[in-house]
DNA sequence: CTGTTAGCGCCTTCAC
DNA sequence: GTGAAGGCGCTAACAG
């Protein structure tokens, strides 16, 4: 402690000891700092957060030292003494199902999110932490979301639902926020889109606007809440409707594929029985990348879209209005999603004993032509 | 230390004091969990990690408690003892320019990374820590840097080039990688994409297969050593055929509003002087993104692709097979890029003083319709 | 203004 | 088999 600070009080730093930086190979301690600089770990510790009270002089020559050594402070340590890790997670489950298309799964969303994520937290300058679980053994779920939950500060959840009490005993170690979750989910918050709206109103334009009767649905997978949340309203807005039927649905997973597996079955199903009615007039997707499947698989048989079969998706990605023809879809704001939840973990990590939340995020009907109608057109019903 | 074990020897667990998880609101440490299962520390930290020498009953009894008291290990004070973070991160930095259009920057290609990042973490299990840099005050660019980095145990690095001064000091602390690096780089590992050999294929196919001889270029950042690649290898093509020339060129941000511009200044080109020569007769686009608003703009203005003006782009992002006309660019493998990059990463950690590594992957080219090719029709040149 | 001194929670070597 | 004890690197009182 009491070493000769005098060797190096002004700029002769670079002669003590391999000061240069070059011996970088061992990293640095707040203790060589102080060593070298003849001061304490608290001053050393002070300088680094630029608090006050340190004499202009000493401050000077801390830092030049800091410099000179390349100290950068150790995180775990910091996160270990102070509590706190500065790091949200981000994870998603991939719905479970054949190993087919892994390319191009459900990440579009998640990657979307991912930005608003970012975005929420680029002023704080804090890190996501990202984990994708593929091909899931439903037991190593819990053990893999616990691993990585002892990581971060707070988790944020998207697409891919343990089961409940998993849920709860997770969040009630670490602030957890759902997004995309269930709005009935108590154990944590939610943000989630209006799907239930969405759903509802390409349906009743396709109907309303279209005159189509005979619609079959593509929607995802069965755990997903969104999923179910869209295909509940999509069933009721045509029940609302005399005169119009659903003529099949498929359970897809989100994916390119499954849109392509949906319309597989429909030609099928057309093969056998010749009746004209037995063949939908549109197909509504759960999603923009089934529809991108299913309209290509359509285009590929020779149908048309949308003069022979009308096609609709929900998300609006990016890709959506450069297809041929331009995709109809539901607009939901995913990265608004991000941005929400992970202002509502941030709260959450702030004051653990907030009252729990849910919010809702509007989605919109997004016209473009796959649904019959041309150009620029016409808006909602 | 000497608690009354007994009491909880059996399955009587749940009775010691609020033992159901319940408590959860403060965290637990291995201490509770040696405390209620009555023994030491080590004990219990040889039974999380599964080591051999503990006995059957002890193990037993300490894992009931585990789990009764839901203790999660915490992941900073591990790293500080193990001195290892089990987390890598990948960062980007996106090149300077005007705040327009951010939406859909250049993270097509950090995302395509990333699963290729996270498909090679996935045996380990690790995470990856992200962080993408936007709209870089200069300055604070290697703060930022070292603060991802002392939370990380490496560290990928993608499109965006730090002063060699700072990536040599980084790289001094902590094992580092260059994903689509300059392969000339010597303070860091680096993977790569031939750009020089696709940038070569789609030249040399439109001057060879369509005859183009008045070629436009829209570039890269001139800060992106891959963007610098193919613009050399554009050039030297061109000037290897005589008769061919270029007939301007733009520097992009790899952005899709970087391909409007471009198409922009080329129509403005095209008012002043009338003389036929003066408007290219393909355009070389040094990503799809940007070669995808190129299309769009040229299409806006009522020219045809591939009629009137071919169009190449480089990437072969999802999204390209699916334009109309669909687009003629060069493969690039980006996933394998992350995978590849992230495994040398791997090495580095397990032994830094591993030889410097510079890895080059083959890229492609991928005909299309957007250079005046029909169909599924011929191959490179 | 600056130094001392406990922890933070876990791992691990060394005794018993 | 199991326990005791010394770090890992930093922060934050609490004294001077």
């Amino acid at each position: 402690m009491g070493l000769p600070r005098s060797c190096l009080l002004q700029g002769d730093i670079t002669d003590s000891e391999r000061l240069t930086g070059r011996g970088s190979s061992s990293a640095r301690t707040l203790y060589d700092v102080a060593r070298e600089a003849g001061v304490s770990t608290a001053t050393v510790s002070r300088v680094m957060h630029g608090q006050e009270g340190v004499r202009p002089s000493t401050r000077r020559r801390v830092l030049e030292v800091i410099e000179a050594l390349g100290y950068v402070p150790d995180s775990s340590a910091q996160s270990m003494a102070r509590r706190r890790k500065e790091v949200v997670g981000l994870v998603a489950i991939e719905s479970r199902g054949p190993q087919t298309e892994i390319e191009h799964e459900g990440l579009l969303f998640i990657e979307e999110v991912l930005r608003g994520v970012e975005s929420s937290l680029s002023s704080l300058g804090w890190p996501v932490l990202i984990s994708v679980r593929r091909a899931a053994d439903d037991a190593g779920d819990y053990q893999w979301l616990q691993k990585i939950s002892a990581k971060v500060d707070g988790l944020l959840i998207a697409e891919g639902i343990e089961p409940p009490e998993d849920l709860a005993r997770l969040a009630a170690r670490i602030p957890v926020v759902l997004v995309s979750g269930s709005p009935d989910e108590r154990h944590a918050d939610v943000v989630h889109a209006d799907n239930r709206g969405g759903a509802t109103a390409v349906v009743r334009h396709l109907i309303e606007q279209h005159g189509k009767s005979r619609l079959y649905y593509v929607g995802g997978p069965h755990e997903a809440p969104d999923a179910r949340q869209r295909r509940g309203a999509v069933e009721e807005e045509i029940a609302r409707h005399p005169g119009v039927r659903l003529t099949g649905s498929f359970e897809g997973r989100f994916a390119t594929v499954s849109g392509q597996l949906a319309v597989r079955e429909i030609l099928a199903a057309r093969q056998l029985s010749d009746r004209g009615d037995a063949v939908p007039d549109a197909v509504v997707c759960a999603n923009d990348q089934m529809a991108l499947g299913a309209m290509r698989e359509l285009q590929a048989a020779g149908i048309r879209v949308p003069a022979d079969i009308a096609v609709t998706g929900f998300d609006d990605i990016y890709l959506g209005a450069l297809l041929a023809p331009p995709l109809t879809t539901v607009r939901q704001p995913m990265r608004r999603l991000g941005e929400r939840a992970c202002d509502l973990l941030l709260d959450r990590i702030a004051d653990p004993a907030l009252p729990h939340r849910v919010e809702q995020l509007p989605t919109e009907l997004v016209v473009r032509e796959s649904c019959g109608c041309h150009g620029p057109a016409a808006g909602p019903a």
